[in-house]
DNA sequence: TTTTTGACGAAAAAACAAAAAAGGTCAAAA
DNA sequence: TTTTGACCTTTTTTGTTTTTTCGTCAAAAA
C-alpha cells in the first residue's frame, strides 16, 4: 500500500500550494516538480485539479470538524457550549486559506466544483448546533421553540461575518469584540421571545 | 437659480444610469446624452465622474437616514426601537442598488472616492444607535455598561450579512429569519452579562 | 499488476498591438 | 452664468499571436 502515502503527500503539497497561491494561480506542474514526481502520476491519483483542490479542502476541513465536535460532546453547560462554539468555528475558519479562497468563489459564483464540500461541512454544523441547542433546550437554558430557524440565524451571523473578517483580514483587529458578540447571541437565544 | 434643478436633473439621471449599470459600465456620455445636454456641461457641474457617483450615493443615504432618524425620535420603548432599526436598516438598504455597488467596491478595495459618504453613513448610524442604547439605558431595559462595544457589535453584525444578503440576492428569502435575528439580538443586549 | 514517467495535443491564459471608446479640457457661443 | 461640441489624452476593448497549463497516453519501472 504505497498509494496512500504517495496519494498523502500530493495532498500536503497541493496544500501549501493552494494556501498560499489560490486555485488558479497554482499549476498541477509546480506541484509534480515540489514533489519530485512526474505530472501524469498526479492524474493517476486525482481526476482534475478541481478534484484535487476538493480533496485539501475536505482534509483542511476535516481538521476543523474534529476540533469543533469536541465541544458539543465536552462536559460544560449548553450556554458556554454555544458561546465557546461560536468562538472557536471563527477562530479556526480564520487560519484556513484555502477555506477564504472559496468564499471568495462563493461570491463570484465560481468554483462550483468545490459546493459538495462546503454544503457537507454546513451540514456537520448545523448537527453540531442542533445538539447544543437541543441540549440547552432540554435542560432548560434556552427558551427556543423552533430549533432550526435558531440554527439558521446563528449561521446566518457566522457567514456574514467570516467574509468581512477572513477577507479583509480584520480578525485580529476584531477578536475582543467578537466574543462579546458571541455573548449576545447566547444571551439573546437564552431569553428569546417567541 | 437655473443652476440648481439642472444640477439635480443630472444627479437623477446619473442615479438611474449607475444604480442599474454600476459605476464603470455607466459613459458620462450616455448620461449626457439621455438628458439633452452636451458631455461638457457634466464638467461644468461636478469636478470627474467620481464627484458625480458621490453626489447620487450622498443623496441616496440621504434618504434613507431621513427615514431611519424616525424611528429614534419616535415614542415606541427602546426595545422595540432597537429592533426595527435594524430591521428597517436592511430593509431600505436592500433596495438601494448603488449602495451594493460600494459594498462590492469595498471588497475589492477599489472605489477609494466613495469612503467619504460611506464613513458619513456609519457616523450616522452610530449616532442613532447610541441614542436609542442610551434611552435603553436610561430607562432600564437595557442592560449594558458599553454602548460604544455594544453599537460595535451591532453594525458588525449588520455590515457581515448586508453582503450575503444583498449582493447574493438573499434578502427575500432572508426576510422572516431576519425579524428573528433582529428579536435575538435585542434580547441579547437586554441580557447582557459583562 | 500497480505505479511512475515524460512527450504530446488541445484548451486556456498571457502578451502584444491596433482600434475604439471613454474621461476630461477649453475656447467660443448662447 | 450656463451651455456647447470639437479636441486631446488616457483607458478599455478587440483581435491576434505566443506561451503556459491542463489533461492524455503509450511505454517503462517497480
Amino acid at each position: 500500500m504505497q498509494e496512500v502515502e504517495v496519494r498523502g503527500i500530493l495532498i500536503n503539497a497541493a496544500a501549501k500550494f493552494f494556501s498560499k497561491f489560490g486555485f488558479s494561480k497554482t499549476t498541477m506542474s509546480e506541484i509534480a516538480k515540489h514533489t519530485h514526481k512526474a505530472k501524469g502520476l498526479l492524474y493517476y491519483y486525482f481526476n482534475s485539479k478541481e478534484d484535487l483542490f476538493n480533496e485539501v479542502l475536505r482534509q483542511e476541513l476535516g481538521k476543523v470538524k474534529t476540533e469543533l465536535r469536541k465541544i458539543a460532546v465536552s462536559e460544560m453547560g449548553p450556554l458556554v457550549m454555544l458561546k465557546n462554539y461560536v468562538l472557536l468555528h471563527l477562530e479556526l475558519l480564520n487560519k484556513v486559506e484555502i477555506y477564504h479562497e472559496t468564499l471568495k468563489a462563493d461570491f463570484f459564483e465560481k468554483y462550483h466544483f468545490v459546493k459538495n464540500v462546503r454544503d457537507d461541512f454546513e451540514l456537520f454544523e448545523r448537527e453540531q448546533l442542533e445538539i447544543i441547542l437541543g441540549k440547552g433546550k432540554e435542560e432548560g437554558y434556552l427558551n427556543i421553540t423552533d430549533i432550526t430557524s435558531s440554527v439558521d440565524i446563528i449561521l446566518m451571523v457566522l457567514h456574514g461575518i467570516e467574509i468581512s473578517l477572513f477577507l479583509q483580514d480584520q480578525y485580529d483587529e476584531y477578536e475582543a469584540t467578537l466574543d462579546e458578540l458571541s455573548t449576545i447571541l447566547t444571551s439573546g437565544l437564552k431569553f428569546q421571545k417567541q
